[in-house]
DNA sequence: CTCAAAACTAAGCCATTGACTTACAAATAA
DNA sequence: TTATTTGTAAGTCAATGGCTTAGTTTTGAG
């Protein structure tokens, strides 16, 4: 059923294997190399707490970056790049 | 320049922050709770290193996940999650 | 089929991050 | 003003991320 919905949804996409596929580079097309959270967080007009809850971290950890006491990882990095430039796939 | 064109998309995407707050609730609508990467890697036809350069991270911390031997964090999960679900984000 | 290369499993190790905490300052609203 | 929300700052520690090495399975070329 899940997997049903799945490949529905890849077939609606256009088969995302090859989407994805001929961009084999290190995928650093749309990463960004030092992402500002707290740019991207005020240009969405959202709050700490509203932005930690988006990216699934805790306040205190978005804390962290916005004061660069710490970096956040890979992930993260490209999380905060599709928020910058792709913020609607959040609202599903 | 960079705020233009940051800000045109804001528009084109029709007010994100609207799109995005009426979702106040803890953003879990379309995290997954235990995603499982390697379902939604071997669902996509890409192999460990692929998948690992489109997530921005190394091939050794999703051989980890897969192995269950770490759980993706926060942010891995949600973006593992957009992966399942949209990854045409990732193409452009 | 044989063999080499690619893909993957498995596990030890350590630096860095994530998250919790406390204390305080600024901004916002009542 | 006063209370509440939002944010800065920094200490602490467990868990993750990424590195390593060693071995197994799969894949493709000859």
């Amino acid at each position: 059923m899940e997997d049903t919905m799945f490949n529905d949804l890849l077939a609606s996409v256009g088969e995302a294997k090859e989407i994805l596929q001929h961009k084999k580079q290190p995928s650093r097309s749309f990463m960004i190399d030092e992402p500002d959270a707290k740019s991207i967080r005020t240009r969405l007009k959202m709050t700490q707490d509203e932005f930690a809850g988006l990216l699934n971290i805790s306040v205190n950890t978005l804390r962290n970056w916005e004061q660069a006491r710490r970096k956040p990882e890979g992930p993260a990095r490209v999380l905060l790049g599709i928020a910058a430039t792709h913020p609607e796939v959040f609202a599903h």
